[in-house]
DNA sequence: CGCGTTCTTGAACTTTCTCAACGCCAGTGG
DNA sequence: CCACTGGCGTTGAGAAAGTTCAAGAACGCG
């Protein structure tokens, strides 16, 4: 159907035309025709700000049709990891209980087609039509297990990265476009929200950007804004590639032994 | 709707009774009325046989009426992510590509209904039958991702280990029945596997099973067959509890700030 | 019984976390 | 205008958790 990644796009601009820093269209027909047929009505968030929260009554189901959406969850002593992000087009706050099993904060400003509940649950062909977007995020979600798994900091830093620009790193990646492969990205996060989206701690996130900006691979302009100089190269940091030269080959079969869990050095 | 753990039974019996290690029906509503309409057909696996494979053709899309089977995915030096196990009534091979993006794998003796990818295009109401299941997926895997995120190796263990007892650890756990709080445990997998699952290596899960061994908690009757010895103590350490005696009380709000990424000591 | 596979255990090593200090920046109020 | 303050982010040193490598034990199967 579509392309897996990028399904949440960060504002950002090829870093040959600076200019639009304003909100895009998303790429690809993810944020297709966003009907409201009734039973929908269109609610809008200030960037940062709550829309529910873990453990409250689930009385809406969300679909996203312009900005995005972070949701996470708490581990009773604090601790929270940031489970999904979301782009226009997907749909957030079904639960199989009364309430919600995580919370949901805009990160962009945010339009969201809002459905009540129990509307819902009589309108079985819209139920489905947002149903039918859920095996999309179920894909991005296992790619972000694997990255949680199997992932070291500086894959997970670098996939992060390569996940906030559009068209780059999938499987359909064009490569460098201009001889000059770059590309700006706003993060629209705090090093806190990126930490706990990875599985680290915020000075490892610090550290390991840093790092990157001391090698010349990016350069951090804002604080929320990074030029990434050299797309490729952070591709190729992400442990999805074979760093050899060969992009994935076929593999023979499943390979149950031995599997190391981090990238050898 | 119904309970969101124990989705993937694994054969369990409660301690007490030791008798019935054939398959049990599955519990809760989930594994209901897997009708095949025409369309569908059915398929029996083995344990431990491949299903599909990562990057092959996604010709079809399964339900599961009675088994287990575990989904993952391969970076490409090696390094293997269980990214999903699933029990009866779940669905998986949707993809939205041409190729699956993760391999499937039967843990027990298996029955599917199959659908063709082409035929499922055909048949809206179909569709959506299916894809209604998929919300119940995305939470658990929400609920994997804090574990993979936020939670230490003995978190991981013992969360793996509760999982594997059907109606202990989840919201309505009606606590120790018996005065021996017991159960019996089939894992199915490997060692390799469950660690693949967890994101931790081989020998971590080995010893951290040895360890729960030797605290008298668990005794490990036959390498893939463990019995819980004090389920209430195994689940306080699963790290969705409070510590201290109270369950999750009602929290006022997001904490954005200062989150340990591992628990205290 | 012997062999191959899987699991367990130990010791050394890495990575990442923890704790603490410092820097930067924006907003505020004298 | 400038010092103060609070919120983030960065950096460093030390500690801890988990991994790696290697050897040995246990299991299962012919």
């Amino acid at each position: 159907m579509q392309d897996l990644e990028h399904r949440w796009p960060f504002r950002v601009a090829p870093r040959s035309s600076p200019a639009p820093v304003a909100d895009r269209a998303p790429p690809g027909a993810v944020g297709e025709a966003v009907v409201s047929p009734g039973v929908g009505r269109e609610v809008h968030f200030e960037p940062h700000s709550s829309i529910f929260l873990e453990g409250g009554a689930a009385a809406h189901v969300y679909q996203i049709a312009r900005g995005c959406v972070m949701l996470s969850k708490l581990l009773p002593d604090g601790r929270r990891q940031v489970v999904e992000i979301l782009g226009a087009g997907d749909v957030f706050g079904f639960s199989p209980e009364s309430t919600y099993h995580c919370s949901a904060e805009s990160l962009t400003a945010t339009s969201c087609t809002s459905f009540a509940r129990a509307a819902l649950e009589h309108t079985p062909a819209l139920m489905c039509r947002l149903s039918s977007h859920l095996h999309l995020q179920l894909c991005a979600l296992h790619e972000h297990v694997t990255l949680l798994g199997r992932k070291s900091a500086m894959e997970r830093v670098a996939t992060f990265l390569m996940r906030c620009i559009p068209g780059r790193g999938g499987q359909d990646c064009p490569g460098p476009q201009h001889v000059d492969d770059g590309a700006l990205v706003r993060l629209a996060m705090t090093r806190q929200e990126i930490a706990d989206y990875l599985g680290l701690t915020i000075e490892t996130v610090s550290r390991l950007l840093s790092k990157l900006k001391r090698r010349g691979l990016v350069s951090i302009n804002k604080l929320d804004e990074i030029t990434v100089r050299d797309v490729c190269l952070v591709c190729l940091m992400t442990g999805s590639h074979m760093t050899d030269g060969r992009l994935c080959e076929s593999r023979g079969g499943l390979q149950p032994t031995r599997h190391p869990a981090r990238a050898r050095p």
